[in-house]
DNA sequence: AGGCATGTTACAGG
DNA sequence: ACCTGTAACATGCC
């Protein structure tokens, strides 16, 4: 569940659920992920009070008088938030309800009859503490391109990025130091609704055609988020459902189907870019 | 059995 | 320096 809106639902979710909560146990069952959890995690954020939740990128942050927790969810990450009467509540869109209590790698008791815990079947997912310091001074913030939302991700700074570069528009969307949030599913999704084959030369794109991309990006992120939140808002009634957006997918997991245009007789093909598939329409995006 | 998976990073080689 | 492909991380699902 890793792609912005995805990080964008679990913050709202989490800051609904457990804002302004104070942590007064935490639980730690398997310090290994992507990096260990440090040590000094129980010591540092006992009795502290969550004051806010923010989000940068596919990264979450809480916040603490003068100590700030990044998380990352890698692959597989997800928090859960359990009641006083254990029943567990889902705090973000999974599409599965697979998720296996051997996989709780941490657990952090709240003063507000709510325990936090942290799932990751993969665990490539990881939690770093830093304390007096500023957002922008953390690493793994600082190389981040732009928010897609943001003014700064214009026509003018993506015209500016490509200049003199000959990656493919696939891969330049997926390289975080140019923005930042996107994943796989979303590049495709956004190529596909601006017609823009995945592996054209990103320099040679028109300028309208970057304009329609940009546009069609933060569309296709803000429909997903919507429906992401919507799906959250009742979570009883979608408790144990696919989450909403997968309904949107037009080239996403659609090799072999036909073009969702209904003037377009393609068909979605899937070839591998860098590794990751890449799914695309053989007539519209060509 | 082997390939694939929403992410990131390191490395080799062009 | 830039770009691509490959592998690695760990686990589960076709």
């Amino acid at each position: 569940m890793p792609e912005l809106p995805e990080i964008e639902i679990v913050k709202r979710s989490l800051f609904k659920m457990i804002n302004k909560a104070k942590i007064i146990d935490i639980k730690i069952n398997n310090k290994n992920l992507r990096y260990k959890i440090p040590g000094t995690l129980y010591k540092k954020l006992i009795n502290k009070k969550i004051l806010k939740i923010s989000r940068r990128s596919k990264y979450l942050i809480f916040h603490f008088k003068d100590k700030l927790l990044l998380v990352h969810l890698g692959m597989s990450g997800k928090f859960l938030v359990s009641k006083k009467n254990n029943k567990l509540l889902k705090t973000s869109f999974y599409y599965d309800l697979n998720i296996l209590p051997k996989h709780n790698h941490i657990y952090f008791m709240l003063n507000n009859n709510c325990t936090l815990i942290y799932n990751d079947v993969r665990r490539f997912g990881f939690f770093k503490l830093y304390e007096n310091l500023d957002l922008e001074k953390i690493t793994f913030l600082k190389k981040l391109g732009p928010e897609p939302f943001s003014n700064l991700f214009d026509v003018k700074y993506f015209i500016k990025f490509i200049k003199n570069r000959q990656k493919n528009i696939k891969n330049l969307l997926m390289d975080q130091t140019f923005v930042s949030g996107l994943g796989n599913i979303y590049v495709n999704e956004a190529l596909f609704l601006s017609k823009i084959h995945p592996l054209k030369k990103c320099s040679n794109l028109k300028r309208n055609s970057i304009k329609t991309l940009i546009r069609n990006i933060i569309k296709v992120l803000k429909i997903s988020i919507n429906q992401g939140g919507s799906s959250i808002r009742d979570f009883k009634n979608t408790y144990g459902k696919s989450g909403n957006f997968q309904q949107f997918f037009n080239v996403y997991g659609r090799e072999n189907k036909n073009c969702s245009r209904i003037s377009c007789k393609g068909k979605i093909k899937k070839i591998s870019i860098s590794n990751r598939s890449s799914f695309y329409c053989d007539h519209c995006q060509n």
